[in-house]
DNA sequence: AACGCTAATCTAAACGTTTCGATCATGTCA
DNA sequence: TGACATGATCGAAACGTTTAGATTAGCGTT
């Protein structure tokens, strides 16, 4: 800028003047600096101006894994949202690894992002440690964690799980495996209470042994399965509470020889773009993720544009049942015995 | 720093010689700095050390469609192997759309980015010319462009067709449709390139009718397919570019009210994560992504550690064809008979 | 002619670091 | 004892912006 300046024999003052439009700069030295603009090749370096300005224009996105095509659409929408909206954003995955997590946090905060979309494993204490004195708005994405208290969007999982199991349960089944992503992050709290529900509305019993857990991975769904499967009494459905998991849920039904939906039937949550194509045709919850990923960014910019005192808003969105051939009903025909 | 100076009756020098270890100071003073760093809660401002050393440690990631599975795992690589190095990512996706792309890459520019990589779609010409002025070094991903002369990291794409088609023909087939997405990427040229290859080493006609354009997504490859399929002698295995596009082909498929592969086979070129338990199993040819994503950061990785001046250097990786079930055989069994 | 008002421009300080060279005490050697 | 190397510390400039406040010029009023 300095040489700009130079060149159109002007003050840096007036070079900055014109390009942001914060003063009326005469005609003709206007000409003169977009002329040595021109010639230069002058860009504006965004990093001094940060420094000046307190504010980067980059938001910070931490999610656990982009690969769950949960997370890949809404980071995809919230990705253009803020794209939009002139602002960069910088993309972290924390494996859902708490460590990393907040590693990954801190890198975010220091790079001074103006603001931070977090789809946050476990509890909230050191985040929110993190977070108050940098003071940055954050959105929580998916999850809500306590002791946090800021702007959220989440999914009515225990809604959406029960919409599903109460399905199963129409369709003629009575033992239904669960399986579950580890405890601390929210979502996995109200889905398994979801589920819970259905079968105490059903007049069911919650037996232990139905309910497993695992950790988001395909692997952990397919022990999961196995495990289900070589019950004494097994079920004749699996809910698997996410997306990776109930890969392993498939190939461990491949595996041990069965078929779905005629041996078992299987639904779980999170919908994918293969689900309407290939057999079995997958009866999942769909969240709505286009709606989430804007509403997240929505919240946010909102944040950004100034308005930081408003108390927190917390969004809860509604997920819908996809039926398709996945499950059959029970009855006439051939329930699968005990192994 | 000016208040931990202050804190630790020192000068802002030495704060940042103890912090840098650029050079010794004495363990009273080291203390007494620790110790203000700790009360204070202070944190380097990462845009001010950017400003003076003109470094960000971030780099700049550009894809078409952060959705598109083989996106989606190379992102996740490339985000893990600089998450490893201390570097940030800034993500971008173009949708295919040439603007949009050299307007975020400058935006990228602007805030200083270390390094770029890039899934170009396009010609190289702007692309170059922003580059160069930038002097940034940068690492081409999936796709070539002429004009550009920089680190590169690709798949040898006609080989992998050419494989593909060929254990086509071996099978039987004889009339194979292919779907390319539209000529402005490298790739696709090389893969039309091998199917035409395949076609003329079995000694088979090049029917132009069998050949589609789209743009990369679903819709296209949908509504390709249907022409396809709605040809008086029509094909009969249909492979499709890219992986969005097969969805198409495949509920085409489905909505014309045939079956895959009983009446129609099917390949494609992107595996994903599915493709082994639902059915049909879709033959791909996989990409190795992990490889992609991890030679791409390492390429610009090292030009971050220092080797500006090496020539450029393009790894060609090997794609590998996953045989499954959504190619039948043809002879014995019974071909579909043109509509 | 003196005054004030407005519009255009400029000077200089600030943002929070890093780093070069200067300063100063201390110890070593001739 | 003086000269000098050594090691620790500091002062201040620099990175490239923004912006508050000062300055200047032009112009209409009284």
């Amino acid at each position: 800028m300095l040489h700009v300046a130079e060149a159109a024999r002007v003050s840096v003052a007036t070079v900055s003047a014109l390009i942001n439009g914060t003063a009326t700069v005469s005609p003709e030295l206007s000409q003169r600096i977009e002329q040595a603009i021109r010639d230069i090749g002058y860009k504006r370096n965004a990093i001094a101006r940060s420094l000046k300005m307190g504010t980067t224009r980059t938001i910070g996105l931490t999610v656990p894994h982009i690969t769950n095509p949960f997370f890949t659409d809404v980071v995809s929408v919230i990705q253009q949202a803020f794209d939009r909206a002139g602002y960069a954003v910088m993309l972290c995955c924390t494996d859902e690894h708490l460590n990393t997590q907040d590693d990954q946090i801190r890198l975010l905060l220091d790079r001074m992002v103006d603001g931070l979309i977090v789809a946050r494993v476990g509890d909230g204490a050191i985040l929110k440690r993190i977070v108050d004195d940098a003071n940055v708005p954050v959105v929580l994405l998916d999850r809500v964690c306590q002791g946090v208290d800021t702007d959220a969007v989440v999914l009515d999982n225990q809604r959406a799980v029960f919409d599903a199991i109460t399905y199963l349960i129409d369709l003629g089944h009575r033992r239904i495996g669960y399986i579950s992503g580890s405890f601390d992050i929210s979502p996995m709290h109200d889905r398994m209470a979801g589920y819970r529900e259905a079968l105490q509305a059903a007049g069911l019993p919650a037996e232990p042994e139905l309910v497993r857990f695992g950790n988001f991975h395909e692997v952990d769904g397919y022990n999961a399965t196995m495990q289900l499967l070589s019950l004494h009494d097994r079920p004749s459905a699996i809910f698997s509470a996410n997306n990776p998991m109930v890969i392993g849920t498939m190939k461990a039904i491949r595996d041990i020889g069965l078929s779905c939906p005629e041996d078992i039937s299987v639904a779980c949550f999170d919908d994918f773009p293969w689900s309407d194509v290939f057999r079995p045709q997958l009866t999942t919850v769909a969240q709505p993720v286009q709606a989430i990923g804007e509403q997240a960014a929505n919240l946010l910019l909102d944040r950004l544009a100034g308005n930081r005192d408003a108390p927190p808003r917390k969004l809860t969105l509604k997920g819908r049942l996809m039926i398709r051939n996945s499950c059959r009903p029970l009855g006439a025909t051939a329930q699968s015995v005990s192994a």
